[in-house]
DNA sequence: AAACCGCGGGAAATCGATTACCACCACGCT
DNA sequence: AGCGTGGTGGTAATCGATTTCCCGCGGTTT
């Protein structure tokens, strides 16, 4: 509750001092520091951040605006994107926007009204609302998906090509009935995996047929509805491109629960390199993605941009997927 | 950019009445109000959360400081902290401490500066240093670890009895060589799981053996240099408690490295369900908290201490894990 | 008719820091 | 001796909101 007064009061000198000893902006006598040191001290002094930023017109804080905190892609990208901004000195505010616009739409507004410094956002559709962070002039980059509202740096994977990588990958190991389990639509990593599995089809002169494909939620419920309606029908697929680690569960679930085996009954190839992936048996083939050099890179651009004012021409940076083939896309 | 001045320029008003007409406190007649809102609309206008908080001395946002965000069990809690907060109207920033003293420090001075209206923790260890926070009688609520240095609010697993369970039925399904791998000492659930699993032994009437116990990170790292230690030497464990889901990521792939099959060869509890943990084979069995229902508590203790100025008396909540009984832990 | 009340709204104080500006002093140079 | 000059440190303005205090006005009470 001590206030800069009640530290110039106790060492005997004005406010300006006491600022000035602590910022170390200008030089102050050794003596007045010590005495201004002790006093604070013995108040048990911190400085009321809020005061600060409202002078100075600037934080140290970031916000990471993520989809689902509970997804290890996103998470792995919010220690990359920590991992960066502490060793600028930045704190990272994480925000778990839950697929939802409208908490979505409330973390930008609240990033907007406390004058963060910057904000790293994957935005839960293409045209998610970022006005009130653009007329602040406040930087955002986006990472994993693109923004089509605002002019602002992307990280991103070239998640089409990987897509079509995986498909020729599955053709290759002779599954006929490839499909696909792609995210909501208007989600563009969503909308690029769907894009990427066509091209990759077409590639090896396979029809697309919509029979093959179901659009979900990015998570294990999405997975498993996905994976029940494609696999309890006639006909039905022999291999599948699951577009996330979490989609995957609830599909090996609903595979182990229909007996079918990956690889040998229906090839299997998932986005993400989860933990457990060398786990089952057999091993999930995966797209792995650089997430942590990832979230690495979008903090420092953000920071870069922090740090020039926003002159600089925005970039958009393209990462390169790795497939890793195991057991599940096998025969 | 434009400030409350701007708008009330715009209104031909002043600026006491655009506050008093964006927060409705006094009433304001209808045609001024209507004036405003279309300044307000015309200039973009967003209220500087700073100076508000400056001036009215709160804010409206909680700061969650957990140990590892790439765990799962910590993202559920943060789930939890985060749908509660968000129901009253509170942002949640979330702080990875990473297990490490000294970023946890910095984020808890963070939430000092900052006048942050609350903080949930998960301190990395039980005498973590929270005096930024107490000195202005920030509340803190403490969330699956407690904390010896001050008087807070705790929402806790029964570890103890949990491990204790755990011991039990592998003793009930005829292990002999029970061994545990708990995590860092000085954290509290470590140190109560390693205690639940000697009085498990105890109650079978077992003898404690140094040798059967590692002590590691709670981190995949950790599982597979621990699990590495037990397995390789002569007469290893025959049955393993492990401390959480992210070092059985470690233990079980040590053990497909060894040819070491879960059950038959080792028995394996973990504690935490993890999504994976059925699609392995045999089924993890595990010590399944309830972390979204922690988090959500641990967010209303908090908010409630916030409301009623901290006058009521520290709770310490504790709450049942439970064991689900799977392949990995019968023969 | 005088006194009183309630209410809407403006002027200015306030929150707690940083910083522009200025006064002062000691020192060195011409 | 007189005059910059550079280093210190104090006074007060400032950031942008909220809120206190007070004034004026219209209506009611006695």
């Amino acid at each position: 509750m001590a206030t800069i007064s009640d530290v110039a009061a106790l060492a005997g000198v004005s406010t300006a001092t006491v600022s000035r000893a602590l910022n170390g902006k200008s030089t102050v006598d050794p003596a007045l520091a010590e005495r201004v040191a002790r006093a604070v001290e013995e108040l048990g002094y911190t400085p009321n951040g809020l005061a600060r930023s409202l002078r100075r017109r600037e934080t140290a804080v970031l916000a990471l605006i993520i989809s689902d905190v509970e997804n290890p892609f996103f998470t792995a990208i919010a220690r990359g994107v920590e991992d960066a901004a502490q060793a600028a000195g930045y704190s990272v505010m994480l925000c778990n926007s839950d697929e939802n616009t409208a908490k979505e739409r409330r973390y930008v507004e609240v990033a907007a009204q406390e004058r963060l410094a910057g904000v790293i956002m994957s935005p839960t559709t293409g045209d998610s609302d970022v006005r009130p962070l653009t007329t602040h002039r406040t930087p955002i980059v986006t990472v994993d998906r693109r923004l089509g509202s605002a002019d602002c740096d992307a990280v991103l994977l070239d998640s089409r090509a990987a897509a079509r990588e995986a498909v020729r990958h599955l053709v290759s190991q002779g599954y006929q009935r490839i499909g696909c389990i792609a995210g909501p639509p208007g989600v563009t990593t969503a909308d690029d995996r769907l894009d990427g599995y066509r091209d990759g089809l077409q590639a090896a002169g396979r029809k697309y047929a919509a029979r093959l494909v179901r659009r979900c939620e990015f998570r294990e419920t999405g997975g498993r509805e996905a994976a029940t309606q494609l696999l309890t029908k006639p006909d039905p697929p022999d291999a599948l491109l699951v577009s996330s680690s979490t989609m995957s569960v609830g599909v090996l679930q609903v595979m182990a629960e229909l007996g079918l085996r990956s690889g040998r009954d229906v090839g299997i190839v998932s986005f993400d390199d989860a933990p457990w992936a060398t786990l089952i048996s057999p091993a999930l083939t995966v797209v792995a993605q650089p997430a942590h050099a990832m979230g690495r890179l979008a903090a420092r651009l953000l920071l870069d941009r922090i740090a020039d004012g926003g002159s600089r021409a925005t970039t958009t940076t393209t990462m390169a997927a790795q497939l890793i083939v195991r057991g599940s896309s096998t025969r």
